[in-house]
DNA sequence: TTAAATAATGAATGCGTATGCAAACATGCT
DNA sequence: AGCATGTTTGCATACGCATTCATTATTTAA
């Protein structure tokens, strides 16, 4: 409290302007009732004190502090959610919120975190690659706070979601790798308590199991080096997979360098691997990822808009989307006859088209 | 406005509990002068009304508002970044202050996003990738917020600054090349508005130069894409280097893949490339980058200290502190004689270990 | 047992803004 | 000129908490 200069505030303005405190607050409220000419005294006299309006205070006063909470996880470990973050956070800022940033550990508990979130009032919460107890959403729901969640689907009616279509996803990867000939199939799975790593796999296996073969499994802790090791155990099994899907492509291009520099295996000769994202990585020329590319730009259009308009109260109730996922068809794994690598797949309407990724 | 639920206040939890409002508020003050009885009855009540303290409210009366303003840009191109970013928020998380995000790209403006950030008064700002403009800093020095850059070097003397020391890195690079008998050399810069690039850029030609050799520079955009095309033009040079060095890992990482894949070159045996940041994926033994790394984690340290101790006004004055970095050896660049990959050799303390990498 | 020191309490006020309300003012119309 | 309508304005208050100050309860020392 010692030594900090203070900001001129509306008081000060107002008294150099010549007006009340409520002129100089309505010059900076958009649409207020104000004369023009009044307006141009007060910015003069708000440029003069090098004025700026206390968020602090107006967030107090208007029960709106502007602030969205975000929760992200995984940020140093899958270039995905860097992308995720800046375009939610672009979004949000260009929209007129700010952003309270968290940062955790998927196995970090959130009943920790959320709290620390709502002492600041937040309007809304958006979490990704995160989970929401069941407590912490009545508790927000209690508070009035809307919740989203991004990539995680919904425990609670409470929160709405934003996924992609994970078990359409896996099926798509399965029926890939069973129309270019495969028999020996395995997972790579993030770990066993994330929903997208769970739907994903029953996707892949269910689609395989319609078609009488089998899976396995291997754990790779969504993590290049999980993965890598993983691989290498698939590697040393007696009847070991020639085509393994990964619950993302971080650990798909872990199970590429495995069997490359470690186990002496042509991708996709002796190996076939797909991935799932389509991070940036997944397109350069050492990898050639073939993937499930999540739509990104609309899953967060569509999560922005929900947060914002539940704020609003233009909508009452939370949503659950589906964004059906496009398989984009590289080099990683074997082409069945008649499809070339550029070829980008759209189940959802069914159509495909070579847009030479 | 509308609709939106009051969450109890302490004066509701005062009036439950039997005191008076100001015992609500010293039970939830760590060090205040309140009975230990009285604490318990407060808090009681307090769970009883799911009261949580209102920070808005505490931020307006104590005029701290426990938040940190966090710039930050290249958050999808450079995988150097989300790991400040992880490594940030964290820190400042469990100092018990809050993040408030704004992602930027390198050439915005932050002139028009100071100004949010001032407008929530933030505590402190600390800016990563990003440039502060002349007025800003002295804006930011007027109402007394301190500004701590990070890996930009300080354009005015009220702002801290940490950085990895890149003339020094770039000298390291050059002679890693010389003593393995390159001498044709190339720099692939990031921009020509940057203090690293430019630092590193300086380092490499100056050390060159006193030993009488030329450098080319080519223009890679601090990204993969861009470097990769970079790298094809330096190929395309009638005396075509075989020693590059790169502003960054990821532009080194375009470069390999382009020696690799569109020009049929070997690295090390036909091009020696070297980067700066060592992010992980230079590990990877599909690049097996050799590369400066920047101590990251001793460089947020300092960064976060020196923010918070001149919020606290433990310190008065701003420090400028270059933090040397290390050349890793991997196999990316020709190796003289005498070293093998592995090898972390740090300048600062002339010493060199095997830490195998 | 008292005086002195210390701890705990509540009343009152301030932090900086937004806004409901009533008064003042301007404008158009008859 | 007189009235109705619409626009501006300032006053007063609320937002939820921290903190100062004076007062009262409690402990300690003598």
């Amino acid at each position: 409290m010692a030594g900090r200069k203070a900001n001129a505030n509306s008081t000060q303005v107002a008294k150099l302007a010549g007006v009340s405190q409520s002129a100089v607050s309505r010059a900076f409220t958009p649409g207020a009732s104000i004369a023009e000419s009044t307006r141009r005294k007060v910015l003069q006299a708000a440029r003069k004190l090098g004025y700026q309006p206390n968020a602090i205070a107006r967030s107090l006063s208007t029960k709106r502090s502007k602030m969205i909470g975000i929760v992200i996880a995984n940020v140093t470990t899958n270039p995905f959610y860097p992308e995720v973050l800046d375009a939610l956070s672009r979004q949000f800022q260009q929209r007129g919120q700010r952003v309270m940033l968290f940062v955790v550990t998927r196995d970090q508990n959130l009943d920790d975190i959320l709290p620390q979130l709502l002492e600041y009032r937040v309007d809304g919460i958006l979490l990704t690659a995160a989970t929401l107890s069941s407590a912490m959403a009545h508790e927000c729901a209690r508070l009035d706070v809307p919740v989203t969640l991004f990539n995680r689907s919904v425990p609670d009616a409470h929160a709405s979601s934003f996924c992609c279509d994970n078990i359409e996803g896996g099926r798509m990867a399965a029926r890939l790798f069973m129309k270019s000939g495969h028999h020996q199939f395995a997972f790579v799975a993030g770990s066993h308590d994330t929903s997208t790593s769970l739907e994903r796999e029953r996707g892949f296996r269910e689609e395989l199991n319609q078609h009488g073969f089998e899976t396995f499994i291997e754990m790779g802790k969504f993590s290049y080096q999980g993965a890598f090791e993983a691989a290498r155990r698939l590697m040393k099994l007696p009847k070991s997979p020639n085509a393994v899907f990964c619950a993302n492509d971080i650990m798909a291009i872990g199970v590429l360098d495995a069997l490359r520099h470690a186990e002496q295996k042509k991708v996709p000769e002796d190996v076939s691997v797909i991935g799932f994202d389509d991070i940036p990585m997944a397109a350069w020329p050492s990898y050639n990822l073939t993937t499930i590319r999540q739509p990104i730009e609309r899953m967060i259009d569509s999560a922005v808009n929900d947060l914002l308009d539940r704020i609003n109260q233009d909508t009452m109730y939370p949503k659950q989307e589906l964004v059906p996922g496009d398989l984009v068809v590289r080099s990683s794994a074997k082409l069945p006859s008649g499809l070339s690598s550029g070829w980008v797949i759209s189940t959802s309407e069914n159509r495909s088209e070579n847009r030479n990724v």
